[in-house]
RNA sequence: GGCCAGGUAGCUCAGUCGGUAGAGCAGAGGACUGAAAAUCCUCGUGUCGGCAGUUCGAUUCUGUCCCUGGCCA
């Protein structure tokens, strides 16, 4: 029989943690991160990370994982939070994973397909093709290689071109077709989804507010630190929300105030991404973090029998 | 009080040598299989400040009034 787990969903800034925490305390549960941020370490204030006394009441997986400068993807989070799903389970405690990191989420529920992993060497030379002749002339080659996929692909998106073409370079398999065969259907076990959402006004008032508290909270401050330990604005989780921002302030590029008024905005279009992507899967049951909790703690009771 | 510059999309502004208007940002919607807090796509009708005049026709010209900013009193 498949285990149950509960996993909750929904934009940045909505409640999604405490909730998570609440569900966790009342059943017994552990949390299993699945934001693809808050795994890095040293990266507390920005990431908006659960407190220290939350993470003493119940345990937390999958975050401070890894530090800013080592590789981290999607295949890696399955692999990290299967283990944790392991243990936790061998401690007969409830699974409840919390996050709002799309792609992780498919990941960890059903899998991704046995393709390989990124190669930089190929990378940065299709990058330098790219450059030369324009991503135009990749996404052409794309169209001859597989020409199902580069229809399924918008001839601007030079991320998803690129991988597409690794993939085929390094295993002569088309990646519609690894696609067609995957399907994320390694499913192991039985979610109980739950999305929150908000009035739309409300929580982008949230995610202004709390890009606010992130600044008095010292966000200038941890990312200074960051780069006295050597990690550099290049980094990839240095180019996220708020760490970029607050990166262009320190260079002098931007001002405070600017910096913040930035970093607002691409949290809320962040926030409109996520849930456009949650949106669109079919199993999600939507719920109000606040006026919903009493019927949440209901059906979450109520799946785990 | 006088002079000058403005009042056009939620915001900043462009434009129409008279044929009822368009960019950026904001905002909305969407895509997404090892970079995903990333990457990419689609969406712009609003008494063109009010009233009157000239005109076949005015947001565009004229007059007047109102509002905003600056300078001079």
């Amino acid at each position: 029989m498949k285990p149950r787990i509960v996993v909750i969903v929904g934009p940045t800034g909505v409640r999604k943690s405490d909730l998570a925490l609440e569900i966790a305390l009342q059943a017994a549960g552990e949390i299993v991160n699945a934001d693809s941020q808050q795994v890095y370490r040293h990266m507390d204030i920005g990431t908006g990370k659960p407190s220290p006394e939350a993470r003493r009441a119940v345990p937390h997986h999958l975050i401070d994982v890894v530090d800013p400068d080592d590789e981290f993807n999607a295949a890696l989070f399955r692999e990290a939070a299967l283990a944790a799903v392991r243990q936790i389970r061998a401690r007969n405690k409830n699974v409840i994973v919390c996050g709002g990191t799309g792609l992780y989420l498919r990941a960890l529920l059903g899998g991704l397909f046995a393709g390989p992993a990124k190669d930089e060497a190929l990378r940065s030379r299709l990058e330098g093709e790219a450059a030369r002749s324009g991503i135009g002339e990749l996404y052409r080659r794309l169209k001859a290689v597989d020409p199902e996929l580069a229809r399924a692909l918008h001839p601007n998106d030079r991320q998803r071109i690129i991988r597409a073409l690794e993939v085929v370079t390094l295993t002569g398999k088309k990646m519609s077709a690894w696609q067609k065969e995957h399907g994320f259907k390694e499913s192991w076990c039985e979610a109980l989804k739950i999305g929150l959402d908000r009035e739309r006004r409300e929580l982008y008032e949230r995610i202004n507010r709390r890009c606010e508290a992130m600044f008095s909270r010292g966000l200038i401050d941890e990312v200074g630190r960051l780069m006295q330990r050597g990690y550099g604005l290049e980094l990839k989780p240095m180019q996220s929300i708020g760490y970029r921002h607050a990166g262009l302030y320190l260079r002098g590029e931007l001002s405070l105030d600017e910096a913040l008024e930035l970093m607002k905005r691409d949290t809320r279009h962040l926030a409109k991404r996520q849930l456009t992507w949650f949106r669109a899967e079919r199993d999600i049951r939507w719920f109000h973090p606040e006026r919903d909790a009493g019927e949440i703690l209901k059906s979450v009771k109520a799946f785990l029998q």
